[in-house]
DNA sequence: AACAAAATCAACCGCGAAAAA
DNA sequence: ATTTTTCGCGGTTGATTTTGT
């Protein structure tokens, strides 16, 4: 596999590798590290390109490079992660340890695009592919009225809200991941992927903030920065047409061993038909709402968020959590309520 | 068995960002 | 402040392997 060998104009080798120049590589790392891609040729001894030499190491000679097929967990990872972060293939090898970028680039090229395509999603949005969806109205003309397309025009105009919608809930899925994930390293040392993880799910977060102008951030009280909200817990309400429907796709979000649980209720309330979707930890029941701050030092402050453009109503404590009727057209909400009950703390081992 | 087409994946290339000079 | 070097990323290539006819 790979390329044939050759030397460039520099008389340096490309091409596969072969297996003393591997030994070569493997025992100069082992003993001195590479600090310097560039200068670890020369002193290997190999007649490569210090890219060469790096490439070589990240995607197949790393000691921690797990090999074989990727189990279904890995794929729905990937699938998942795609989702929100597109080709980001470093972000998403980030979160599968043991598999690097190419490694995971070539499985979605290779696979799971293909899969989507199949199954009639677009690789990259991963939503329903529009041209089936726009070549309807068409067919429906040729069968029957003009009724009959203006009917289509509406439902797609529903169907493009809905996928909006549903990648704002995709976001905020990701994000009670990343949020779980954090929760379940450990507090007591310094932990460089809980504070990635934050990073990414602050950035995550503000993004969701940017699209949705009626996205309501409820920070804990006392907090200088937002960021830091992340270790002590965040309340989330984004309005949305539709109560939305999103089973988890992540086996952390039922993992009984991680101390969250994921509730979608979905609500029609009499009048204004609110529907809410909440993420929640523990005693946050849809019939049942507690403060999410229930750690922090006024506790009394705490609120479910009022919704910009819906009703006050919007508070999931007055939510049934049995309803999934759509209440009437009215405007709904979407619900999240992430929550930390311990603090993380993160010291400097 | 022989050939062609498709799939796989290691490695290369070019670019932009960060770091060093 | 500017230039050069280094690093890392995402896209692409092409030799090899697998599958289909």
């Amino acid at each position: 596999m790979g390329r044939s060998s050759c030397c460039d104009e520099n008389g340096l080798k490309k091409g596969p590798w072969t297996p003393e120049e591997d030994q070569k590589l493997v025992q100069y790392i082992q003993k001195h590290g590479h600090a310097s891609w560039s200068a670890l040729p020369k002193q290997a001894g190999l007649n490569r390109y210090g890219k060469s030499c790096r490439l070589r190491w990240t995607n197949y000679l790393r000691p921690d490079i797990k090999r074989g097929k990727f189990s279904q967990e890995e794929e729905q990872t990937i699938l998942h992660l795609h989702s929100i972060l597109g080709n980001k293939w470093s972000a998403i090898a980030s979160h599968l340890p043991g598999r690097t970028d190419n490694e995971i680039k070539n499985f979605w090229n290779t696979h799971l695009k293909k899969k989507l395509i199949q199954m009639g999603f677009d690789p990259m949005t991963h939503q329903p592919r529009t041209d089936l969806v726009s070549s309807l109205p068409y067919l429906l003309a040729l069968a029957n009225m003009t009724k009959l397309i203006e009917h289509q025009y509406l439902l797609d105009e529903q169907a493009l809200r809905l996928q909006a919608e549903t990648a704002q809930l995709a976001k905020l899925q990701y994000l009670e991941y990343l949020l779980q994930y954090t929760a379940s390293l450990s507090t007591n040392s310094y932990d460089q992927t809980a504070i990635t993880n934050n990073m990414e799910a602050f950035s995550l977060l503000n993004s969701i903030s940017n699209v949705n102008e009626n996205l309501v951030i409820d920070y804990p009280p006392q907090m200088d920065n937002p960021a830091d909200s992340f270790s002590h817990g965040i309340a989330i309400a984004i309005p949305t047409s539709q109560p939305l429907h999103h089973p988890c796709s992540l086996p952390h979000f039922s993992d009984p061993q991680v101390p969250f649980s994921s509730q979608t209720s979905l609500n029609s309330e009499t009048g204004q038909g609110t529907n809410f979707t909440m993420l929640s930890q523990g005693d946050h029941t849809a019939s049942g709402y507690d403060s999410p701050w229930v750690n922090s030092p006024s506790p009394s402050s705490s609120r479910p968020p009022t919704v910009a453009g819906t009703s006050s109503t919007s508070n999931p404590e007055e939510a049934s959590s049995t309803t999934s009727s759509y209440g009437g057209g009215a405007a709904s909400s979407c619900w999240a309520d992430i929550f930390f009950e311990e603090p993380i703390v993160h010291e400097f081992s």
